[in-house]
RNA sequence: GCCCCGAUGGCGGAAUUGGUAGACGCGCCAGACUCAAAAUCUGGUAUUCGCAAGGAUGUGCAGGUUCGAUUCCUGUUCGGGGCACCA
């Protein structure tokens, strides 16, 4: 014992010793993490006579499963180029705060009962603490949250902007409500059509007829942000209203209870009034092609007719008769097939069903409104092989024919898409012509010998037939001539329709923004109008959210909100209980960095006339629609009313793809699982089919099998799977214990019920498992924290790891396989500059050419890379670089120090510590990107690949500035060449110079 | 279902504008150093035929355009993302 004491004494001597300079990452990136966050070496100024470069990051929503290691590879791109930039002389703003409203901590606080602000708390705390660990180079003097009551005041604040604005179409923007009082006053609204509801009518004496309500009702019609109705998911059993997200398999996540669509009251923006100029101003951006053509597919515009079909008379004479007026308008992309139209279909939804159902009828569609009710969107979008539907007993008279249309419903027709009707035209449509088969209604045939009887025509060429006037036509001249007839016909007009729907603005939630709205006589105003403000003194802003001591869902499916009376309950009236949704806030943060500690304003116009657009945004492709969609339109209102100077907020769009998160299952094992919260034991069986016939596994054990949908047997996922699994997918007995005993899995576990599928080379017994790509998430337990990467190899070794891994815009599973390669490089990075027993390397000898041409190949490939965020191959180019050096063992600071310099911005903590180690006292940041020098990185002669009927078979080598015909005849000549060319003739010498040369027999 | 993206060695990937497919790294194999190990260094490594020289094949699949295709076009399969209340 003593003497093993002894020397373990003499090991760290020695190693203290002989490692003084040894690459210890760990001393170095806390030492430099220290001195830059108490230099404030990243804070940035609004006052700079440098350009400005504006880099920004997708704030992330900080969820209680903390950073993994996908979020940084957006981060550690932008903070590269951002870094680089910076190098470059540029003063880069480069912030980074918290998306702090969700549904995820609200839900937590339903089941914990701990307030969101806290949960959200500590979890901001927990990601600023991963960050930091990176070394990012955020100013975070400028950080926002936006659940900040000081900075959500500014949201309310543009909400209010939207509530007071509608769109003039005739100046093209967004202009005060106050004008367009003041012309309804003059001349009516005959001039502006009203884009909440076209029916709305009235002349200036009927306007200064109006109560106070229903002059507030007409201009609701014409609000930016307004309030109409949409449906949502509302589950009795939890009286609540649902998100999407929150509805799994037609039940509620939360308890399994079934859940229905229902009408709600909501707030929403009108952005379908920016369409047209969201669609048209993509063409100017820097946005990848595909992220434009989401969008523009997104806003879905349509260029085609909307039909007026009258009622036939039974339904508009008599008793209970139909309003004469209220026929049907439908909206097609081809009128040419006006013709074809068999039977019409109307959403269930749609207002006039139940007047217009025949009383044999009214039962059969209750019942199958009933049945949507159940169904999402999605579902009812995607699920085009079941057909469903129910006739109305009603018809419609078409516009030109006059015949009797019948008129059905069905769910694959949605309310909010076009006029939530449709024409119905099964000879030229799949889904209609599927409707017609299904339900045996006779079809037309407009096509002549393209419609086969089969399946529908849909294509768009040919002639149309069968069809009076427009027989024979083309497509196009037939939807000219069709429209041409229905607009003399007063039965329809030519239509630009946007697939693009208003965005519904209301969460029925507590952790979100309250709206600065108040109720008087149940008409909304906001705060800042007169009657509020003035009369109330209730008009300043931020309106905060109050605490409240639980979140039970208020009365009738509204917010929690509603349960606060002392909160709801002002002097002037209620105020509104729901809360904005989480885009609410993400609109328009990239304004907030600009100038974050305002009171006055947003943001003030000096600072965003300074910083202006945003020069890089690098984010997820999962927002493409969402969210930069939102942030557009906020940024053209906010230009539109004059507030910043400029109407796209992001100048160039980068997409990061996914980091996956790896997970196991085992294939072989069989055990039992505790139901969560019950005593109940259900056995699991993990196997293949075949195992389950070969041991045949009793069933009816003590409880339930665990048994997909489908039927199959549910594999058991291996929590955290990527540290127990060996290279080939299996888990070994020992491996299994130890999981066991280290993972509370809620299953009862033991050894003595796992099939072994065999053993491994060590004879040790394994279960077989598989891998799974997902996506990587707490509930899926394939996360990975990059903090335990940052303890075992460093910051830096992470950041140039993750851009080592790939183009930063694919997406890849996780997998730490090769970590190994980029860490040693950064060691051998080290041993350039120092050597663990000698010290301190660097010499001031002239370097040699071959050094000063690895070198400046480096600086000009890095260059090039950065510039088109191409981080992986200069990651390469790195490698090359100082394998290159090490082979020349260089050691000289004429090549060294621009190497620092030049990696400073991929691995920063190292690149720090060697600058002052080279006798810089300042922050390497504040230094230049070294300059490459054309004379070294230019090649002057090329060996060319020479291709033999495109295969290439030898090369031959030719100084640059060799002539054409000088290299054709020295090609020629060639043995191996006229070898290849086995006699035939020459057809062709085909040579491109700096590339290749082909010999074309 | 609709929209967008992707598919290249055992693995991550490179080939930037149609011009030498497989850079760089991992893994693996062999060797050097070492009492040994770690660390480090050197060489090899797409498949296939061949002792070798060398040849043939090869970028999900099937076609097409071209002197030449991983790259462009058409079709198709599989995987990923989004589809309007997750963020």
């Amino acid at each position: 014992m003593g003497f093993s004491f002894v020397l373990l004494q003499i090991v760290i001597v020695e190693f203290l010793f002989l490692n003084f300079m040894e690459y210890d990452f760990k001393k170095i990136e806390a030492e430099w993490k220290k001195y830059w966050n108490d230099n404030h070496v990243y804070k940035v100024s609004n006052e700079n006579d440098k350009p400005k470069c504006y880099v920004l990051d997708m704030f992330p929503y900080p969820s209680g499963a903390g950073l993994h290691v996908g979020h940084p590879l957006g981060y550690i791109a932008s903070d590269i180029y951002a870094r680089y930039k910076r190098l470059k002389g540029f003063n880069v703003l480069h912030p980074m705060g918290f998306d702090a409203f969700g549904l995820p901590a609200e839900q937590y606080a339903i089941e914990t009962g701990q307030h969101p602000a806290v949960t959200t708390e500590k979890n901001i705390a927990r990601y600023r603490e991963q960050l930091d660990n990176i070394g990012f180079c955020y100013d975070w003097s400028r950080e926002v949250r936006t659940s900040d009551p000081k900075y959500y005041k500014w949201t309310q604040w543009i909400f209010l902007q939207l509530f007071h604005s509608w769109y003039d179409h005739k100046a093209d923007k967004a202009q005060p409500v106050s004008e367009l009082i003041a012309l309804f006053e003059k001349e009516g609204n005959q001039n502006v059509a009203c884009p909440g509801d076209e029916t709305l009518h009235f002349d200036a004496l009927k306007w200064n007829d109006f109560s106070e309500k229903e002059k507030r009702e007409a201009l609701m019609q014409y609000r930016l942000a307004y309030q109409g109705y949409a449906q949502v998911w509302w589950c009795e059993a939890l009286g609540t209203v649902l998100a999407n997200d929150e509805v799994v398999n037609g039940v509620s996540e939360r308890g399994g209870h079934p859940v229905e669509r229902k009408n709600m009251r909501q707030w929403f923006l009108r952005i379908t009034e920016y369409a047209e100029r969201l669609l048209a101003s993509l063409d100017n951006l820097d946005w990848t092609e595909p992220m434009k053509e989401m969008q523009r597919n997104w806003i879905g515009k349509s260029v085609g007719a909307e039909v007026r079909f009258g009622l036939t008379p039974a339904l508009s004479e008599g008793e209970g008769a139909v309003d004469q007026n209220s026929g049907i308008t439908v909206f097609t992309t081809r009128p040419d097939t006006v013709f074809g139209v068999d039977f019409m279909v109307l959403a269930p939804e749609y207002e006039l069903v139940d007047d217009i159902t025949t009383e044999e009828q009214k039962e059969a569609i209750s019942q199958y409104k009933t049945y949507v009710k159940s169904r999402s969107e999605r579902e009812r979008m995607s699920e085009v092989k079941q057909v469903t539907g129910c006739f109305t007993g009603a018809y419609a008279r078409h516009p030109l024919t006059n015949k009797n249309i019948p008129i059905w419903i069905s769910e694959y027709v949605l309310a909010g898409y076009g006029t939530g009707a449709i024409m119905a035209v099964p000879s030229g449509d799949d889904r209609d012509h599927a409707f017609a088969k299904h339900f045996g209604i006779p079809i037309t045939n407009i096509f002549g010998d393209k419609y086969t009887g089969e399946e529908a025509y849909s294509a768009k060429t040919g002639t149309i037939e069968n069809s009076e006037f427009l027989s024979g036509m083309s497509i196009a001249e037939a939807s000219e001539a069709a429209i041409d007839e229905l607009v003399d016909d007063g039965a329809g007009r030519r239509k630009v329709n946007y697939k693009l729907r208003d965005a519904g603005f209301s969460r029925q939630r507590y952790w979100g923004e309250p709206f600065p709205i108040i109720y008087v006589d149940d008409i909304p105003y906001g705060i800042d109008e007169p009657i509020i403000h003035n009369e109330h003194k209730l008009g300043s802003l931020p309106v905060e959210l109050p605490m409240v001591a639980y979140y039970k869902p208020g009365p009738e499916g509204q917010g929690p909100l509603a349960n606060i009376e002392d909160w709801v309950e002002t002097d002037a009236g209620e105020r509104e209980t729901n809360t904005m949704p989480g885009y609410a806030g993400s609109s328009w943060y990239f304004l907030r960095y600009m100038d974050p500690h305002n009171d006055t304003e947003f943001a003030s116009r000096k600072a965003t006339d300074y910083w202006n657009q945003v020069d890089v945004y690098i984010g997820g492709n999962e927002h493409a629609v969402g969210h930069l969609l939102y942030s557009r339109m906020w940024t053209k209102a906010l230009y539109d009313l004059g507030h910043i100077g400029f109407d796209e907020p992001f100048k160039k769009m980068l997409n990061q793809g996914m980091i996956q998160g790896q997970s196991y299952f085992m294939n072989s094992f069989m055990g039992s699982e505790l139901l969560p919260g019950e005593n109940e034991v259900k056995v699991v069986m993990i196997s293949s089919d075949e195992n389950l016939e070969k041991f045949k596994i009793p069933f009816d054990l003590n409880g339930k099998m665990h048994v997909s949908a489908s039927g199959n047997v549910v594999p058991l996922r291996i929590k955290y799977g990527h540290t127990y699994i060996d290279t080939k997918n299996r888990l070994t007995k020992s491996k299994f214990l130890e999981y066991i005993n280290a993972v509370p899995t809620g299953l009862i576990l033991s050894v003595e019920n796992v099939y072994w599928k065999g053993q491994t080379e060590n004879g040790e017994e394994y279960i077989q498992c598989s891998l799974e790509i997902e996506k990587m998430s707490k509930s899926k337990y394939n996360v990975v924290n990059p903090d335990d990467i940052v303890a075992q190899y460093g910051a830096d070794t992470f950041r140039m790891y993750e851009m080592f891994l790939g183009p930063i815009d694919v997406s890849k599973p996780w997998d730490t396989k090769g970590i190994e390669g980029v860490h040693r490089f950064l060691k051998k990075l080290w041993r350039l500059y120092a050597d663990e027993q000698k010290g301190w390397l660097i010499n001031d000898d002239a370097p040699t050419n071959d050094e000063l041409r690895i070198l400046h190949k480096t600086i000009k490939k890095i260059e090039e890379d950065v510039e088109r965020f191409a981080f992986n191959t200069s990651v390469s180019q790195f490698m090359i670089c100082v394998n290159e050096l090490t082979a020349l063992s260089c050691h000289k600071r004429g090549i060294l120090e621009p190497l620092a310099l030049t990696i400073c911005p991929f691995a920063p903590h190292i690149a720090e510590e060697l600058w002052h180690q080279l006798g810089h006292t300042t922050s390497v940041i504040s230094a230049n990107f070294p300059k490459y020098d054309e004379q070294y990185t230019r090649e002057n002669s090329k060996v060319y690949p020479v291709a033999i009927n495109g295969r290439t078979r030898l090369e031959m080598e030719f100084p640059l500035d060799t002539q054409k015909a000088t290299i054709e005849q020295a090609v020629m000549a060639d043995e191996n060449v006229v070898k290849w060319m086995e006699g035939k003739p020459l057809k062709k010498f085909i040579f491109v110079e700096g590339k290749m040369i082909n010999v074309v027999v």
